[in-house]
DNA sequence: TATGGCACGGTAATTATATGA
DNA sequence: ATCATATAATTACCGTGCCAT
């Protein structure tokens, strides 16, 4: 169900100069023309008569990086240096950085994930040892509290038969966890570190 | 050699009749028609290409996503199979799924960075409580102490002069946070998932 | 041990849009 | 409002490594 129609309007693509695609023009067969050379290593340059140059030199891709590290962005003027310069079409300079960028971009997220993901465990180990304390500190709370139920019990009993103070306990000691405080801009601990529109705080 | 650069007008070398490809609906109004490319240029370099018909039919696409739906792998079978089906080079299929794959894997990873920083969030929000919430029962656990002080100090006066018990305090509650418990495999909350040899605990 | 197939990472080029000067 | 650049998505190719024959 399917290419009856199967756009046989263009063919022959872009061509350009000399290359025509050796392969697909014509259906069937295949390129298994293609490909076949490993094994010898090496000079990766058979006769194959057009086999453009897939891969910028060594020279090239190092004069492209340093521009990049000093600016990711492309004005004209670089642009035409650069590929004159080169030896490159000027396209082919705009095409690396675009590609440059996208891979810049792509890295980056990567690294800030890594980041993220340390800090994460991090806090969680934080949050862990916190969730703790605060178990140790309500129950040393409560040993307090009966500590001191303990102690105004004797007070009241040894001190005046007829005592007025202390009621029967604390107002309400180890109450639980509504300590208010759900704002979460607060001091945090230190770094920040933005990713698209978004701020991380460490 | 022919770079008379004065034109800069002439991107997309492509040249070549770019039929148009209205299947994909977009009211958009492209206004766009390029044209012409120039480039004689027979001095050094190239262009390389020799691609052929970019763009794979609405059809094909359909049948390559469902395909990689129900498994990301392919297997020579399958891939000659939809090869016949959709009318490619099976060449053709098959760097397609790479493709895709590669794709799957970004967005993947984007997703879980969304994932993740999501948790961290709530996190860093419930690790600051928690440590308001520490701040807070430290000063409980003060008064406390100063509440027991007091009293104690009141059994001792009150209760016989020549009293034995209670040294002067407890025994150094509020000690600092140092409740040991650093193993980070802890309970945690529940929630996990992987990525990349890597166990994010939520 | 050699060979063919495929996955994967990296890279070049193309197409389609959106946006700024 | 045209032209150049930017980004996103695609298509394709190469080189390497793994694996199965």
């Amino acid at each position: 169900m399917s290419h009856e129609f199967s756009d046989m309007s263009e063919y022959y693509p872009v061509g350009i100069i000399t290359q025509f695609a050796p392969d697909q023009g014509m259906v069937a067969e295949k390129a298994k023309t293609r490909r076949r050379r490993r094994k010898g290593k090496g000079g990766d340059n058979d006769g194959d008569v057009m086999m453009r140059k897939r891969k910028l030199s060594e020279e090239q891709l190092s004069m492209l990086e340093l521009s990049f590290g000093s600016e990711h962005k492309l004005e004209t003027e670089r642009k035409e240096k650069l590929a004159a310069e080169l030896g490159l079409d000027p396209r082919q300079v705009a095409v690396w950085f675009q590609n440059r960028r996208a891979r810049w971009k792509t890295k980056k997220l990567e690294e800030e994930f890594s980041k993220l993901r340390s800090h994460h465990d991090s806090t969680l180990v934080e949050k862990c040892r916190l969730q703790t304390e605060v178990l140790r500190m309500k129950e040393l709370l409560s040993e307090a509290e009966t500590e001191i139920g303990r102690l105004r019990e004797r007070v009241r009993s040894s001190d005046s038969p007829a005592g007025s103070s202390g009621q029967s306990m604390e107002q309400g000691f180890v109450g639980g966890g509504e300590f208010g405080m759900e704002g979460l801009e607060s001091v945090f601990c230190g770094h920040a570190f933005q990713w698209e529109d978004h701020v991380y705080y460490m």
